[in-house]
DNA sequence: TGCTCCTCTCCCGTCCAGCGGAAAGCTGGG
DNA sequence: CCCAGCTTTCCGCTGGACGGGAGAGGAGCA
C-alpha cells in the first residue's frame, strides 16, 4: 500500500521548476489540477512542490483557490540581462518615434524561428496586444518577423519557408510568396504589412544594424504600429529609418568600449 | 572520508530557489564561491543545485564562469501580476507627461516601509536611476516615498519614524523635521524634494487616489524628476494631478466592472 | 620558472527527505 | 439530499540528495 517509489528520474529540482513551466503568458492562472496535468506531475506531488514553491515567493495564491507568479520571479526577472544593453540603448529611441508619432512602436529580436519582443511603447488607440513584451510569435507572421528572416541566415529561412503556419487567417502560407516577399524587403530596406490591416492596424518594420568590420550585421528590427485610418504610412519610413540607425550606431560605440 | 549526512533540515526545493535568492539588482553577476557564501551552501551542494538552475534556464552561464538571470525567470517575470491592473491603467498617463515634458515619470506603490517602484518612464537628461522598475527604497527617502507615507495608516508612520537611516547625505534623519514634512504633504497634496538636488535633479509626487464608498483610498504615488536647471517646477503641479486623478479614475472604473 | 593560493569539477558512501497511492475534507450543482 | 470534482492530509518505502575530499586548472608573485 502507501506510496513510496521516489521519482522515475529527474532530479527534485528539475522537478520542482518544471511546476513553473505549467505557466505561460496564455495560461497565467492555475489550479492546482491543472498544474499537474499540465506538467505531468501526479497530483500530490504537485501540491507539494506548490506550497514551497509558494512558501518561497515564487508563486502566490489567489483567494479562489488559483496559483500565479509571485514578486519573487517578477524580481528576479527584471535584472534579467536579456537584451539589456539593446533594450537600454534603444528605449530612448523607442520614445521619441513615440512622442512624434503617437503610435505603438516595439523592438524585437530574433531567437531561432521566432521574433522574440524585448521592448514597446504603447500608443494610445488600442491596437492588438499581440507585441507584449516576452512575448514570441512566428518569424513569418509579423512585419518585424519578415525583417529579421531577412536578414537571417539561408539555413533559418529555409526552415521557416518549409513549415509555414497560418497565425492570422492573413498569414502567409505560400512559400514562393514569402521568398518573393524577403527580397523586396531586401531590397527596399522595410517590410509593410497589408495583411495585418483586418486586425485594425498597419504596419512598418525597418532593420537594426550594427556596423561591424565584414559588413553591417543585423541584430533587430524595430516595428510601429498605426492605427487604420491614417494611411500615411510611407511618411513615417524616414523616421523609423533614423531611429533605428541611431540604435545601430550607439550600439556599436557602447560595444567599442567593452 | 566520503560526504553523507544529507541536508540540515530545510527542503531540497527551497534549497535550490534560496540559491537564487543570492542575486539581486546590485549582484547581478555571481560566481560559484560568490553564491555559495551569499547563500550559506556548501560550495558542493552549490555546484549541483547551478547546474540544475542553469540547464532548467533559471541561470545562464557567462563565458567568464559567473552566473547570471536566464531568460526562462525573464519570460515568467514579465506575466507576473504585480500591480497588473495599476500599470495598464497608468502606463498611457505616464506617457502623456513624458511626451509633454520630456522628463523622467515614475510611479510606485507602498510595501510595507518601502517604496516599490512598478513603473517608469526615463527621459532624455539622464538622471540617476534610482527608480528603476522592481527597486525598493525606504518612504522616507524620496519624494514618492513621502507621499505614499503621508497616506499611510499611524502604525507605519511610526514604524518609519522610528528608524530613519540616512540614504543619501540629504536624507531626513529627524523624526520631527519628517513629520512636518508629512504634515505639509497632507496639506498641500503634494511632495516636492529639494533634498535630492545633489543628485543633479529636482522632484515632485503627488498621490493617486482612488473613490472608494468610505473615502478616496491613495494606492500609489506619481512622480516626475526634472534636470536642476529646469526651476519651473509648480507649473508641473496641475499636470501631475490632472494625470493621477485620471489614473484613479480609470482605475475605479475597472474596478467597478470586476 | 616554480611556488602558492584560489576556484571549479568530479567522485562516491551514507542516510534521510521526497515520493505518491489512498482516503478523507470541501464545495457547489442538480 | 447525493454525487462529482477538486483539494488537502496521511504515512511507509526507497532511491536520490548530500557534501567532504581530492585533484585539475589558472592567476598572481617572486
Amino acid at each position: 500500500m502507501a506510496g513510496g517509489s521516489a521519482s522515475p528520474g529527474r532530479s527534485v529540482t528539475s522537478r520542482a521548476l518544471g511546476i513553473l513551466d505549467a505557466f505561460d503568458s496564455s495560461a497565467p492562472r492555475l489550479s492546482l489540477s491543472e498544474i499537474a496535468e499540465r506538467s505531468g506531475t501526479p497530483l500530490t506531488t504537485a501540491h507539494r512542490l506548490l506550497g514551497e514553491l509558494t512558501g518561497w515567493g515564487a508563486l502566490v495564491r489567489r483567494p479562489d483557490g488559483r496559483y500565479e507568479i509571485g514578486r519573487k520571479l517578477w524580481d528576479l526577472g527584471l535584472i534579467a540581462p536579456v537584451q539589456l544593453e539593446l533594450r537600454q540603448v534603444a528605449a530612448p529611441f523607442l520614445l521619441d518615434l513615440h512622442t512624434t508619432t503617437r503610435d505603438t512602436v516595439h523592438l524585437a529580436v530574433r531567437e531561432g524561428v521566432s521574433a522574440l519582443y524585448v521592448e514597446r511603447v504603447s500608443g494610445r488607440e488600442s491596437v492588438p496586444v499581440v507585441s507584449q513584451v516576452g512575448s514570441r510569435l512566428p518569424l513569418h507572421a509579423t512585419g518585424v518577423g519578415k525583417v529579421l528572416l531577412a536578414a537571417a541566415p539561408d539555413d533559418v529561412v529555409e526552415r521557416v519557408l518549409g513549415a509555414l503556419r497560418p497565425v492570422t487567417p492573413h498569414t502567409v502560407t505560400d512559400p514562393a510568396v514569402l521568398a518573393r516577399e524577403l527580397a523586396e524587403i531586401r531590397r527596399r530596406r522595410y517590410a509593410r504589412t497589408s495583411q495585418e490591416m483586418s486586425l485594425g492596424a498597419a504596419s512598418l518594420a525597418v532593420p537594426v544594424q550594427v556596423e561591424r568590420a565584414g559588413g553591417p550585421l543585423a541584430v533587430a528590427a524595430l516595428g510601429i504600429v498605426v492605427p487604420p485610418h491614417r494611411r500615411d504610412l510611407s511618411r513615417l519610413v524616414p523616421a523609423l529609418e533614423m531611429a533605428a540607425r541611431g540604435i545601430g550606431r550607439e550600439l556599436a560605440r557602447s560595444r567599442e568600449f567593452h
